[in-house]
DNA sequence: CGTGTTATTGACCAACATCAAACTTAGTGG
DNA sequence: CCACTAAGTTTGATGTTGGTCAATAACACG
């Protein structure tokens, strides 16, 4: 780990470093990067739909979601971030957001300026592939999500949102075991998961009847990792992680899925 | 246009043009690319899911999609590429596939190594810079496609993905004008709107009882672009064209969604 | 202790799925 | 040019998941 880093810093470092291989030099870099720190609020826009923002956003405390408005009032949340994601790394090289940021809890970012990181990307090439590599497995979870919504049921979506939610914030090292704590409400899963609150909160007790989970409040607990695994029919390779970043107790229960085929085909 | 250029080479520079603006020198170094071409029949896989391809694949002819299948045989379409797209650059940053590429008409493509790409990106960062965008691009229309698997009606869907293909395949030249035909099967098109065939053919039969659309055995028409948009909640922000890209026939129509915000939040 | 947020419950409903059959259309070969 | 076939479209009857609405209960926080 860079010596010199800021724990803001060190949470990017992480967290790039979970999917891709940053050298020392790199790290050296992106400690150097200035970043300009704000605290939050719950329910505040961090970044709104339509904006051009001239900086990108790191999350270092709390919990983000990125999210769009249609008509009617409804809305869909994209994808949940936690401490250590750049949620609109994309602002770089898409001039308009095409989505707002929020959060769904208290928190805090710090903010880097785009012209800092396209220096970083022009004097670190291979920083700057981590970053085009993070942009790249952000679409795969958005992939990954269309899947979900598209062709799962309301039991398996929530499972599967639970199963992601507890490997990324184990591999960014933010909680200490497969039984995680999140602060999400109900309402917050439905938007995410296109389901009603009601809706959810009775999909909830199914997976607690069954013993896989634990709620309090709004903190949740994985009771059966394995079964909740199964539950919502997940695997985690769309996450792209160095298989070195997969923590142990969590690299069964993935239950395998039929590849179709192997090699490269030309 | 780059002098020199195969057509095949004209398809990506067009498509890259389309989103970014490109050099005359980044048009010369595409123009150099190295390209294997090969044909397909309906329904053959490009690439599977689990495949470490070596290759990026361009279309340039035919229809592709990317796709996933989950368990109990379903299956959901991710993203339609019609010639121009590299449905699969991001293989480029991530090993392994998360999702497989089939044809959903005969068709080809050629394919270019990644050795030849990278080297693309090393000497030319603003053709770089336009590819990285491309996947960014990439990742929008998977939100987009994420609100409307999430929140919207079979009969919005329906309509925003004609409304989404219309402004693709205008941009990209490959029709004339706001009416444009597209040979899926309702099949095609339920896997990509999350819903089954049976269901789409009756909201097809609705889009047409009002003259939105008319199809005639897997072509489809559209008669009426304003209100297929309304139908549709379509607003082609999204696809974060260049202004000078987006087709006159095709400016308007789409409804202005009221922005919520302006300006940018440090 | 009050007040606003979140969770829970129940009755009822709508959108879309399922299943199965019939009908069209586009090729294909004789 | 016609019969044959396979693929795709259309229709109807029926079922299920998840939505809607509205009220109540449980918390959390000042």
């Amino acid at each position: 780990m860079s010596q010199d880093a800021s724990p803001d810093h060190q949470r990017l470092i992480r967290k790039l470093d979970v999917a891709s291989n940053l050298t020392r030099e790199d790290r050296t870099a992106i400690a150097r990067l200035p970043l300009i720190s704000r605290t939050f609020d719950k329910g505040e826009d961090l970044v709104r739909q339509g904006d051009s923002p001239k900086h990108a956003c790191l999350v270092v405390e709390g919990v983000v979601c990125r999210h769009k408005y249609l008509s009617r009032g409804r809305r869909q949340i994209l994808s949940i971030h936690v401490p250590g994601d750049m949620p609109d790394l994309q602002s770089l090289f898409l001039d308009v957001m095409d989505h707002g940021l929020a959060t769904l809890t208290p928190g805090r970012a710090v903010f880097v300026p785009h012209g800092a990181l396209r220096d970083l990307i022009r004097h670190s090439p291979n920083a700057g592939g981590a970053l085009w590599r993070d942009t790249l497995i952000d679409a795969s979870i958005f992939r990954e999500g269309m899947a979900g919504l598209g062709r799962r049921t309301a039991r398996e979506r929530l499972a599967h949102l639970l199963c992601e939610l507890a490997v990324r914030l184990r591999t960014l090292d933010l909680v200490g075991g497969p039984r995680f704590q999140l602060p999400l409400t109900q309402s917050d899963f439905a938007d995410a998961l296109g389901l009603t609150n009601v809706h959810v909160n009775r999909v909830f007790q199914d997976l607690r009847r069954e013993g896989l989970v634990r709620t309090q409040g709004k903190l949740v607990q994985i009771e059966d990792w394995a079964a909740l695994c199964v539950a919502g029919d997940f695997d985690a390779d769309y996450l792209h992680l160095r298989a070195e970043a997969i923590p142990p107790d969590l690299q069964d229960g993935a239950p395998v899925r039929p590849t179709q085929g192997q090699g490269t085909r030309l």
